[in-house]
RNA sequence: GGCGCUAUGGUGUAAUUGGUUAACACGCUGCCCUCUCAAGGCAGAGAGUACGGGUUCGAUCCCCGUUAGCGCUACCA
């Protein structure tokens, strides 16, 4: 029964889809059995570690939705939370490890141990650490420390099996033999990521230690520590990477990847978390993939998951953003739509009347709409009409090709030109005259209008959109909306120009 | 080189853990609906389970090899 998990990222980058993965599956597993989910933050390497990230991680993780008891930001009872301020910690097991003699003070440089390394690579011989300071007496010890030799502190590794529990991979085990005595402590006092992470792991009280793979190979090693410490060994499962459309590692070369993209796309946090969800694990075959928070909780199962590596599939991220984009709230959607139309310059001052239309632009355009931010490139009708422009489109041309077309046009033009007429509330109306007057029904009629009014020959219906053309035309905008009638005089002045019309009468 | 992990349609996964016409979802194609696109509904194409050997009456499933990809083999995490 997993009761302590534990999600520990370096601030080293954004947090992107595979890391976020790994946070996910562990905060499942948590939520699942009721236990304690602890955010440690790895920056032992402090050249490449920047809190800005850290920040960002954690901002990101709670917009997806999770939830942690134990952090760097609210604290614990087993903190520090960050490794770099766990030195102390750190060095108080090394010391007690020297003391036992399960460690030891080695002083071999840096550079030698490199070369014979690269030599032994190259002639294809494996290679090791050969143990020269294993057996160092004490006294050549406080010799060497008195001269103050740089040293750095090594694992007395023990012969024989290693085994532990996988929950993904089931039982494990390796010989030590291929393993030699791992560095502990580097030469600069700071813990190597092999013996912090056991440390702060052994010491967190982690009972289950859900990662990726790439550490499948040096748990064995941490094994060792665990054994040295003195400590009882966590369950671990080691998830499979996250591959890009080209099965690499996923990474930045992949592009948009870290959920900060996401998030700035307006893609609904329940669709990443779900979507990251299906990433080597699945539901039970009479389920339904789409689930909601609560739903994964109940339904996850470590022991289900894949040790596969998985491709993530932004097609199948948007599917699932759509759906939910499609049965959230509208007010919602019609929130993140202001801030986004905000950003782009195309709103200014929000008010109550604003606040509804752009609840009307959000209905008529959501169907279809991957994320949030297509918005304003999927309704260019709406800030951009320009006729002369549109009379070079293919599919306009083709729609103005239509026998009866121009007359259609022509009709409408006429009706618009009653200033009394109110064209929201007598627009099946006017549409009807047209038909009478023109003689054409069906798409013959509303193709030639919608291309008069929209300059293009598709989009959500007209219905839905002359209530937003006349609405928007009358709203304080930065970029001012054309209404109807100016949509249909620049149109047909269009025609006219192009000669277009010449053949009506 | 050594050690390890992995391998089911294009993608993610299923297959009561040896018996199915190998299932579902995304994507793709087509049809219906419809003023158009999208949405929605319906239908279809697409894998014989990396390859080769076993074991078995029978292997996606068990065993052994091969190949490929990936990881570890660092005073990176």
């Amino acid at each position: 029964m997993p009761n302590r998990l534990r999600f520990a990222p370096s601030p080293t980058g954004e947090l992107h889809v595979g890391n976020a993965r790994t946070a996910v599956f562990n905060w499942l597993f948590a939520k699942k059995y009721g236990g304690a989910l602890v955010i440690r933050i790895e920056d032992t390497d402090r050249a490449r570690s920047d809190s800005r990230f850290e920040e960002l991680i954690c901002r990101n993780l709670k917009w997806l939705g999770l939830d942690w008891q134990e952090g760097p930001d609210c604290g614990g009872p087993f903190g520090p939370y960050r490794q770099s301020s766990r030195a102390a910690i750190y060095a108080r097991h090394a010391g007690s490890l020297l003391e036992k003699g399960s460690a030891y003070r080695c002083f071999c440089s840096e550079e030698e141990l490199g070369r014979q390394a690269r030599e032994a690579r190259r002639t294809g011989v494996a290679w090791k650490y050969p143990g020269i300071c294993r057996s160092l007496s004490a006294g050549e010890v406080a010799q060497r420390l008195k001269d103050s030799h740089p040293s750095v502190i090594r694992l007395r590794v023990r012969s024989g099996a290693v085994a532990f529990q996988d929950l993904v991979h089931g039982e494990m085990t390796f010989d030590s033999a291929v393993v030699g005595d791992p560095i502990l402590v580097r030469s600069n006092g700071m813990p190597t990521y092999n013996y912090a992470a056991v440390v702060d792991d052994g010491s967190m009280k982690i009972s289950h230690v859900v990662r990726g793979d790439d550490h499948l190979s040096n748990t064995p090693r941490q094994v060792l520590i665990y054994e040295a410490l003195g400590w009882p060994l966590p369950v671990f499962a080691h998830l499979s990477t996250i591959l890009g459309p080209d099965r690499t590692r996923l990474s930045k070369r992949h592009g948009a990847t870290s959920l900060q993209h996401f998030r700035d796309q307006g893609v609904l946090p329940e669709a990443l978390l779900n979507s990251l969800t299906l990433l080597g694990w699945a539901p039970g075959e009479d389920q339904s993939e789409i689930l909601s928070p609560e739903e994964l909780v109940a339904s996850f199962d470590i022991e289900r998951v894949s040790k596969s590596s998985a491709v993530f599939d932004v097609h199948k991220l948007y599917f699932f953003n759509r759906h939910y984009l499609k049965a959230c709230e509208p007010s919602r959607a019609v929130e993140w739509a202001i801030a986004h139309l905000r950003r782009e310059g195309l709103l200014e001052v929000v008010d109550s009347g604003v606040r509804q239309w752009v609840g009307q632009v959000v209905e008529a355009f959501l169907p279809g709409l991957d994320h949030l931010s297509q918005i304003a490139r999927k309704a260019p009708q709406l800030w951009s009409f320009e006729a002369a422009r549109a009379l070079q489109d293919e599919g306009v041309r083709q729609v103005l090709s239509l026998p009866g077309a121009a007359g259609v046009v022509e009709a409408l033009r006429n009706q618009l030109a009653q200033e009394e007429r109110d064209v929201v509330r007598e627009w099946p109306s006017i549409v009807g005259s047209v038909k009478a007057a023109s003689g054409q029904k069906g798409r013959k009629l509303f193709h030639p209008i919608r291309v008069a009014l929209t300059g293009r020959d598709s989009g959500p219906e007209l219905d839905k959109l002359v209530p937003i053309f006349e609405g928007g035309s009358r709203l304080e905008l930065p970029h001012p909306i054309k209404d109807c009638r100016a949509r249909i005089d620049e149109f047909h002045g269009a025609m006219l120009s192009q000669g277009l019309t010449s053949r009506i009468h």
